[in-house]
DNA sequence: CTGAAAGCGCTTACAG
DNA sequence: CTGAAAGCGCTTACAG
């Protein structure tokens, strides 16, 4: 009915060659014992013929599939575009398609998305869980026996893989770079503290102080929205009640970004006051001064995220593993030696601007 | 054997149910004629059952795919990012999931991409055709009767449909720009002259200046790589041999970005020489002066090709089409009067830097 | 309104 | 070394 004349099926390619549909799959597949002669006269044949096998078919009986998905929030996010492409390269080279989706940050669209990928005979997914994820959400995919890693993102699910950034230790070295300036009293901002990223980066501050005999004013400490709304609302506030604060940690870039806007003409930023951000985003080098952020990997984490995949889907069974790779430092114009600390060091810089464009999107080395 | 014990099939569904296969089938497809309780009791087994069917299975049987095929340049390059994330989209919006793939403008990376979604059953393809592509790279997609639309860059095939930009016009507006601030002596720079879009966008400068009594000195035309290095170098030789060109029309940003480093310490862009881009790239607003560019919108391309797509999957056979979407001047500093035009106007810039920033990634309007 | 059966295009034991 | 047949999980005429 909706049969496509030109689609040529292996029974074609098995009469015009003159052999059993069994030879041409075993002949095509290099499995069986197959004379070399027969076999080389049946693919040029199915080369000659346009002969596409189809996999649906080939897949649902032997079950083996060539196909990966892939749901993140937003392809069009320069982070996850970035992850996406890498994914795409690297299951490529392994002979892998992949399914690639947005899910918005919507559970229920991530559910809908994962349901389909299903349906399509995924060998395997990798997933950024979407805000609000719970491990439920998940139950389909492991009822199908179908293995998962996921993103960037955390879920505490003993099922899947992990494969992310060690946020950590990445806001431990960002404090570390701070008390080495001589900072001593700190503000946090941002960070929903029921995920565990922000948990995190708070607490890598928290350690880092306590590891250097300082102490974390807790009253210092406002967890929100990772916007650049809440990082000026929050700035403020902590102006109002902890003026004394040299160092300012932000959950990520845009809450930097509030800040800045929040401290126009109160503060000398990298003077008065220094400003950390997270996962330097476009435009993050080129503030007035340039932010001191964290720099994320993201191609690593597509790339360790395939490896994984397949690692499980070709070994079947083996113990699960939670892959944290390190971030990097870099230190621009909005960190600079504590007011305290009677001389003033000229310039911390870490890349200059055009060192910044030059190395563009490839700018972060693998941890 | 690779049989995943949790998988259910149809069959099992409708024992469960106590009904027949079929009766299964068309409850959950609301097909055929099932009476509303059976396939209540029907789709609430399946539910519970965490069934999902299998789309290989059916596509096999019925020939009706739920899958969409995009092949592009590069995921990671922001503008096919944005484009990705609208096809997905637009495609899950109409039930499709998407397999999405780089092609890095290897042409036979490109085909071997092609065969493979054919392979999964792909319903359509969308194809930014890899740099020195030809017809016959597609003979394998029409043979098999599978609908196709060429994205951003046009291939002339008469099989398939063509969402882009116009190349043409959008030069005719820039070049008309230039002319109302009083240049007439004109160079173009890069763009190679095999490809549509290189000789769309000199006709374009070369019809706007006719169009207006001027004559373009083909001299001043140096067709060349989109490349930065390439623009460096064109320039050079223009400054050399067309020392008193005051408007510089560049294929692409990049071309831009070697000219504004040849001029450096020569020529006062802006003041001298106007300079404009093409695309609108990151950095481009954030140089000195900012580039006057032409700015596309690739969302709103990924959105018409789906479109285009499924209404020809749809409705089968149609009149073939090619929609090529405006293109909008962003008019900034690299653009001024002509020197020779004795008063000098103060400012000539479109949208600020910080004005630029806030409107991010979707910039620009739908034309 | 519902069920039994054929068949989509493959791969895989199993005979020869 | 090669072929005939079963069966993967669906949908679709076709009977009842």
């Amino acid at each position: 009915m909706s049969r496509v004349p030109g689609r040529v099926s292996i029974r074609e390619v098995a009469e015009a060659a003159g052999v059993s549909v069994a030879a041409v799959s075993q002949a095509l597949n290099g499995k069986g014992r197959i004379s070399k002669a027969t076999a080389d006269v049946i693919r040029q044949t199915a080369r000659e013929m346009g002969f596409v096998p189809n996999q649906g078919a080939a897949r649902m009986r032997s079950g083996e599939s060539l196909l990966l998905g892939l749901v993140v929030t937003d392809i069009s996010n320069p982070f996850y575009a970035e992850l996406t492409s890498e994914v795409e390269d690297t299951a490529y080279a392994e002979g892998y398609l992949s399914i690639i989706a947005n899910c918005h940050d919507d559970p229920e669209r991530q559910e809908a998305l994962l349901q389909s990928m299903i349906g399509q005979g995924v060998a395997g997914l990798m997933i950024v869980p979407a805000a609000g994820s719970m491990p439920q959400n998940f139950d389909l995919i492991h009822a199908h026996g179908i293995p998962f890693v996921f993103c960037v993102r955390g879920i505490t699910d003993e099922r899947a893989d992990f494969v992310g950034f060690d946020d950590f230790k990445a806001a431990y070295a960002a404090t570390r770079h701070l008390i080495e300036l001589g900072h001593t009293r700190f503000g946090v901002i941002g960070g929903l503290t029921q995920t565990k990223t922000g948990w995190l980066r708070i607490d890598g501050v928290r350690i880092a102080l306590r590891d250097a005999g300082l102490a974390l004013d807790e009253a210092a400490v406002l967890p929100g929205p990772p916007t650049s709304e809440f990082g000026a609302e929050a700035t403020g506030r902590l102006l109002a009640r902890n003026g004394d604060i040299t160092a300012l940690m932000c959950h990520n870039d845009y809450v930097a970004f509030g800040a800045y806007a929040a401290l126009a003409g109160k503060r000398q930023i990298g003077t008065d006051i220094s400003v950390v951000g997270f996962d330097n985003v476009a435009g993050s080098d080129v503030l007035a001064p340039p932010l001191t952020t964290i720099g994320l990997d993201s191609p690593a984490i597509g790339k360790r995220a395939v490896e994984v995949l397949l690692a499980r889907i070709r070994a079947g069974e083996t113990v699960r593993q939670s892959i944290n790779l390190a971030a990097r430092l870099i230190v621009r114009g909005s960190t600079g030696p504590a007011p305290s600390a009677g001389e003033r060091i000229a310039t911390v810089t870490g890349l200059g601007r055009d060192d910044q464009q030059r190395i563009g999107r490839k700018r972060l080395s693998d941890a």
